[in-house]
DNA sequence: GTTGTTCTTGAATGAACACTCATATACGTT
DNA sequence: AACGTATATGAGTGTTCATTCAAGAACAAC
């Protein structure tokens, strides 16, 4: 009996979450969102209740469930190992110096403007690194295995480095993407492995 | 002749360099700077000219001319070597832990905040990389001849990878300012310089 | 066609924002 | 004491912000 809705939340969180990464939470306005997505203040806030912040929050587990594993790719998968590590490193290198990938994370951008005033929205990003450093330490043990790193490597230890390599990869990366420069970065992170 | 002024703009200066760190640009309102610094907003626009964003610019030179040398410690001095590379390392991870270090950097802030949208802040930002490169490359260099690193290490190269990680020990020390976690990344980054 | 329910709409709300300006003020000089 | 000059003041500017709400609209059931 109700009017059906006119829009799919999911695209509307879509186009949310693509501002949010692209501004940050407070450049994001709301008339900024109601233009990115066609719909009115009234309808966004009865569709996400809690407003503006419930729907940064939204938007990043959005973020976690559909970009971080395209960017991830096989370094999920059970097997991943050296290759799959190296992988994802240049994917990070590639998107920075891309017009479009500039932007860098929202996770890690969430964590600088946002987690020391929102607890919640740091735990999702306390999560994703987790979830980083899990992929990681996998596929170093898998590399061990295969006699891929030198055998006295400390993989947990390796993999906590290589995490904050990636996020220092995307610091960096904001303020001089220089080619030269972010593969120097990637190489010598690699290097220390061998 | 004319009335004196009644405040020191070098003290100001401070106090705003202070509030952009602990909150950034834009939650760092007029308002807020008129309350830390007891100069309204009138004299303050004439003292700074330019408003707001050039008042920030000069807090982020003011932080590299004040704060910066203080965190980098002996690393600047002729005579630095990895001592004082841990040194400074050591320094980052306790001032994350501290209550009132969890700013982290005004500079990595910046970069992820501003860099982006504005070409001369990031320029501050870039800057600042370069310097921390340079004290980085010597102090690898004076390491590499006093024999403390393995001979075969690329200093350029092993710099650039070690400003990039300290960056992400910011950026991970933001979202989860977690002891063990964090020295585990400067010991497994030294590690690598074996 | 009427009714009930949920949705859409966009103007309205009040707060916060960066910034300005007329006025008052404090000093050295005369 | 009177003047010229640079500063201090804080109410006021217009804008933008997140949020709300009354009124209208679309559908299924009857």
């Amino acid at each position: 009996m109700p009017r059906p809705r006119e829009f799919e939340p999911d695209t509307v969180l879509n186009a949310a979450m693509l501002r949010f990464w692209e501004r940050g939470y407070r450049a994001t306005s709301i008339e900024d969102l109601v233009k990115a997505t066609g719909v009115k203040p009234g309808s966004l806030y009865s569709a996400f209740p809690g407003g503006k912040r419930a729907l940064f929050l939204k938007s990043l587990e959005r973020y976690s469930k559909l970009v971080v594993p395209e960017k991830l790719g096989e370094l999920e998968a059970p097997g991943a190992s050296i290759a799959e590590i190296r992988g994802y490193f240049d994917g990070l290198v590639r998107d920075l110096l891309s017009p479009e990938g500039r932007q860098g994370c929202l996770l890690v951008n969430t964590a600088i403007e946002k987690a020391a005033e929102d607890d919640e929205a740091a735990a999702v990003v306390r999560g994703h690194l987790a979830r980083l450093e899990r992929c990681m330490t996998h596929a170093l043990e898998n590399a061990t295995r295969r006699g891929q790193v030198r055998a006295s490597l400390d993989c947990t230890g390796s993999a906590k480095l290589l995490v904050a390599t990636c996020q220092g990869l995307m610091v960096v990366g904001k303020a001089n993407p220089d080619e030269t420069l972010l593969r120097a970065i990637v190489d010598n992170a690699f290097a220390a492995l061998g």
